[in-house]
RNA sequence: GGGCCUGUAGCUCAGGUGGUUAGAGCGUACGCCUGAUAAGCGUAAGGUCGAUGGUUCGAGUCCAUCCAGGCCCA
């Protein structure tokens, strides 16, 4: 049996022994315009080539993109043009559609995190701005803030100068400079990533306007008496005479001195035991008054690693989980501390480990002690009688575990994270049993005991130079004078110390500033009630967003906004010296304000800074001027205040606030506070937040796991146009994934798609733009239009969703399936052979041409650089960027023509699953060697089909349609029912031209190979070129 | 440990109010074409819908528990 095959390939090779020359051979030709290039005196000897007569693609848009190399060339290309100007000038008096920008931080280089961010944002903007808006981005960064301290310090350092020597002012301006530095740096990448944005004229949270108006907006909230001055612990390192931050501590190995202490038990609550008891009905059983009258009699054992925070304690935490019991020793040495006949209460779990730390040698269980009862339990210090009268509240505490300790948590509330919080939740409680809920300063800054811990005032907790001071030892003596010491040991465990000494750290209680959630802002609301009102008037994406930051507003303490620091915006306040109040003075705090918009925050630590400001109306001696620094979270919480409502080309309340799902905590919530502190309502309409991004595995990036991606990286090897269609493909809303696996399948979809618009690109270029009429366009065409008209509602529609992933996925699958292979297969034909003159060619270009405008369009927001070169390529000179999106025609909707095309499909789909039967059988090769005879049993199904040109439709060279039932012998599919079909040879010659098959090659004599069509159009394209 | 969230083919995603053999694109394999050519077309394979238990005539869809992962707290 012949081989065909193998002879045709062999022929090829005869032809030309380097087949890959072919490529050269035809690429030159695909240079020479067809029209200029006819030969006009055809040989007779030998066949003609047609090729150079055919509208062959032509274009200079490259298949692949060389992004990496290219990408920079345009944004150069922008900025020459002012592309950022002119938009906002073209979009003068448009409506506004303004995404305010959450501030980066400036330090170090950005990461995928930053990358996807930015081009989310720019994805709003872009899109918004082809909507119709007049959408400006002002990208912002933050700039004040412990990160840039430290590394100015470690710079400072490394000239060997130490932090406290330098002037504040000089550290200032090191850390202005710094931050300056890199935010240069970050804006750079940004706008590498094609992000579009007033880039020249960004905010900074450290411009002095900024500063300003930060101090402003602090200063309302002084003025709304909504700030006041409390008090809470932190992480003090006595030997640097500074607060910490965690991040600033490292733990070490120490050795503590640990103690049992016992607290006896003041006073039983049955009222309050009741109260919280499960069956209240039943007040004061026996066996509660036994319980009762056992308690009095004891003592509840505490055990603490920090003995010299005894001074300091308040309250006593239980686990409400817990099961306590009242225990009895009964046998202990002589001169024990704990004595036989004394009554002890510790959780049950731990009972055998204290008694034996305590060295009793027996003891018994004498009761239950159930959580409920001690919640109305109230304690005496153990130095009750000696400076410490006060009543020692047993509080529940979720922090109380019974793994080690005794199972009850002596509470300090200067002392320690966990106690303040359980004390400052029980702050209205305290209040309403009349215990005094003011937390001691027992520690001075220097380490030592201050004169709220009497009897051991003066007595250093830590020393200058680190050590431990007296004060455990002082302590512990006295709880032993007190008989309240039962067991003592030590404990080597890991302690906290200071990253930079490397000296131990204390926890102590300072001053600090606070914006109180709950007080009345005289209208009925509070600052709580205000924002979690704002939270329902706005709009979440994903919906999810409101339920976690309403959780946070609805529970969050008072806002701790003081930082003991120097790089950042002053608490510009002034305190009485002796009422303690805060100053509330317009005019003060306007000169403070103007100072600031003039010099920059730095004046408030000027010389003579307090004189200047009080000025002649209030006497600096009877004021202490803070010097505490504002949270960063203020600052960047007021960016919607000094940026947008200060800059003309912007607008007060944003449309969009656009950031990671960790900012419920941050920026979404401090811009939240403070925008409903000082305006009552919420800088945003909208909340859009994005999940992390994951490695290929879906587990966290980390430098030890190797598997990080950077995204210089990524546009170095593929170009930020393949980064940003990977952030357009995600479901950003859920955490993402990225990874070699991931990246390879983006760039091979973006190949694709770039294939699709380079074949427009090359078909177009014979396009003399006749006039799209979709009344006369073929069915073909107006079923392009149609589908383009449903397409433009759903793009604009997701994109007013901010649902990118479906914009992409959309339009990839729409040019994979709809055009590449189906339509632009089909209309090959008539675009490559038709005459010049065809009716159906021109109808096809204009088609092509308006598939080409909204494709292009709808996808510039995505795929800038792409796009834009698309764009240019069709000799555009005004950027894609400036077009709104393309203008489709609502009426070219035809549902009607749709559905009987969705049948048309079906029967195609049969007629391809056929030829594909006759290909694997070696029968024919090309769809165009086949003739297929379609049987179809419905009328309306015949009827349709034969409305089209279905040889066409089906790329053969002939067709035949049949009426009457399926016949069973030929191919059928079970899914298209009552159509069957045969393949049949198509009968004829091979027309030179455009090889077709058929009877009707050679009619005319002029052209004796070739079709009655193609002579036609040879005899129109020869009668032109003569 | 708590709050919020996620888990559908190798990859990226669809799957209103529970209803016949769970879909798409890409990728893969095989075939065709060689006039989109480091391209184009076709066909096919590929899924215990994270797991288990329950509600129901019926569950990817509802409930519970568990597992894995994420963010924020502790």
């Amino acid at each position: 049996m012949p081989d065909p095959h193998g002879a045709s390939r062999a022929r090829r090779r005869a032809r030309c022994p380097f087949p890959w020359h072919g490529h050269r051979v035809r690429a030159a030709m695909a240079k020479v315009d067809p029209m200029s290039d006819v030969q006009t005196t055809p040989k007779e000897d030998e066949a003609r080539d047609y090729s150079a007569t055919l509208y062959l693609p032509k274009t200079e848009f490259p298949m692949r993109a060389g992004l990496p190399k290219r990408e920079p060339g345009w944004i150069a290309k922008w900025a020459d043009e002012q592309l950022y100007e002119t938009l906002r000038a073209d979009s003068r008096g448009r409506e506004k559609f303004i995404l305010h920008d959450g501030p980066p931080y400036a330090n170090g280089h950005i990461h995928i995190g930053t990358a996807l961010n930015k081009i989310l944002k720019d994805f709003v903007v872009r899109s918004h701005q082809m909507l119709g808006y007049d959408a400006n981005y002002v990208p912002g960064w933050d700039c004040h803030g412990l990160p840039i301290e430290w590394k100015v310090e470690e710079n400072f350092r490394a000239q060997g100068r130490n932090k406290d020597a330098i002037p504040i002012n000089e550290f200032r301006r090191e850390c202005r400079e710094f931050a300056t530095h890199w935010l240069g740096v970050q804006s750079g990448e940004f706008q590498r990533l094609g992000v579009i944005g007033d880039f020249k004229d960004p905010y900074l949270t450290m411009s002095f306007l900024a500063e300003a108006q930060i101090a402003r907006e602090l200063m309302k909230f002084a003025v709304s008496e909504q700030l006041y001055r409390g008090s809470k612990p932190v992480m003090w390192s006595v030997v640097e005479r500074t607060a910490l931050a965690e991040a600033e501590v490292e733990y070490h190995d120490y050795q503590s001195d640990t103690v049992l202490v016992a607290f006896p038990v003041a006073n039983v609550n049955t009222q309050a035991i009741n109260a919280v008891r499960d069956n209240p009905s039943e007040p004061g059983s026996p066996e509660d008054d036994a319980i009762v009258t056992d308690l009095l009699e004891a003592r509840i054992v505490i055990w603490t690693t920090t003995p010299w925070t005894l001074p300091g304690n308040r309250a006593i935490a239980y686990g409400p989980g817990i099961s306590y019991g009242l225990y009895e020793v009964t046998e202990a040495p002589a001169e024990n501390w704990a004595k036989p006949g004394e009554l002890f209460v510790v959780a049950d779990s731990l009972a055998e480990q204290v008694f034996k730390e305590a060295r009793v040698d027996a003891y018994r269980r004498r009761d239950d002690v159930p959580a409920a009862v001690l919640a109305g339990v109230t304690a005496r210090h153990p130095l009750h009688g000696k400076g410490y009268d006060f009543a020692v509240p047993l509080l529940a505490g979720d922090h109380v575990t019974d793994d080690a300790g005794t199972g009850f948590v002596h509470t300090a509330p200067g002392h320690g994270v966990e106690d303040f919080e359980v004390w400052m939740d029980n702050k209205r409680a305290l209040e309403a049993a009349e215990i005094d809920a003011t937390i001691p300063y027992t520690v001075g800054a220097d380490g030592r005991y201050t004169r709220e811990a009497p009897g051991f005032e003066g007595l250093a907790v830590i020393t200058d130079e680190g050590k431990k001071g007296d004060a455990n030892k002082t302590v512990i003596d006295a709880l032993v004078a007190a008989g309240a010491l039962i067991g003592r040991g030590r404990l080597k465990h890991q302690y906290p110390h200071s990253w930079r000494s490397k000296k131990p750290v204390i926890f102590r209680n300072t001053p600090q500033w606070f914006i109180a959630m709950d007080t009345d802002l005289g209208d009925g609301s509070t600052l709580r009630t205000r924002s979690l009102k704002a939270i329902g008037d706005t709009q979440f994406v994903p919906a999810t967003g409101r339920n976690r930051l309403h959780g946070m507003i609805e529970h969050r303490p008072d806002w701790v906004v003081s930082r003991q620091r120097a790089w950042g915006v002053p608490i510009t306040v002034f305190v009485h010296k002796e009422t303690g109040d805060v100053l509330i003075d317009e005019v003060v705090n306007e000169r403070i304000a103007a100072a600031f918009e003039a010099e920059g925050a730095d004046a408030w630590f000027a010389e003579g800074a307090a004189e200047r400001f009080l000025g002649a109306e209030h006497d600096a001696a009877d004021y202490e001027k803070v010097d505490d620094i504002l949270d960063v979270w203020f600052d960047s919480g007021s960016t919607h205040a000094f940026c947008l409502a200060k800059r003309p080309d912007l607008k007060w309340p944003a449309d969009v606030y656009l950031e990671g799902s960790d900012q419920h905590r941050g920026w979404f919530h401090s811009s939240l506070l403070e925008s409903c502190g000082t305006r009552g309502r919420a800088p945003y309409d909208t909340v859009i937040t994005h999940g992390f991004t994951m490695a290929e595995d879906g587990r966290k990036m980390s430098k030890s796991l190797g598997n990080t991606v950077a995204p210089q990286d990524i546009i170095d090897q593929f170009g930020a146009d393949i980064l940003r269609l990977w952030v357009a493909s995600q479901d950003y809303t859920d955490d993402q994934r990225i990874g070699p696996e991931i990246l390879k399948g983006v760039a091979d979809a973006y190949r694709k798609l770039r294939n699709s618009i380079r074949w427009m690109l090359g078909t177009l270029a014979h396009d003399e733009g006749e006039p799209l009429d979709a009344a006369t366009a073929p069915e073909l065409e107006r079923l392009m239009l149609h589908r383009l008209a449903e397409l433009d509602v759903e793009v604009r529609e997701a994109y007013r969703k901010f649902d990118y992933g479906h914009v992409a996925h959309t339009l990839m699958t729409f040019a994979n399936v709809e055009l590449s292979a189906f339509y632009f297969d089909i209309r090959k034909d008539a675009l490559y052979c038709d005459a010049p003159s065809s009716e159906r060619r021109k109808a096809a270009l204009a088609v092509v041409r308006t598939l080409f405008d909204a494709l292009v369009g709808w996808l510039a927001p995505l795929l800038p650089f792409t796009m834009e070169e698309a764009w240019e390529s069709r000799g555009h000179t005004r950027s894609i960027h400036r077009e709104p999106f393309a203008a489709i025609d609502p009426a070219w909707r035809d549902d009607a023509l749709a559905e009987r095309w969705e049948r048309v499909k079906k029967v195609r789909r049969v007629v391809t699953g056929a030829l594909e039967v006759e290909r694997r059988d070696k029968r024919i090769r090309s769809s165009l060697e086949a003739h297929p005879v379609v049987r179809i049993a419905d009328d309306s199904l015949r009827a349709a089909v034969e409305a089209v040109h279905f040889d066409d439709v089906v790329i053969t060279s002939a067709v035949t349609i049949e009426a009457g039932a399926p016949d069973e012998s030929a191919f059928t599919l079970p899914e298209v029912p009552g159509v069957s079909v045969r393949i049949g040879k198509a009968e004829g010659k091979r027309c030179a031209r455009s090889w077709k098959v058929s009877p009707d090659v050679g009619t005319d004599p002029r052209y004796p190979d070739l079709s009655p069509r193609d002579a036609a159009a040879m005899a129109e394209i020869d009668a032109g070129a003569a």
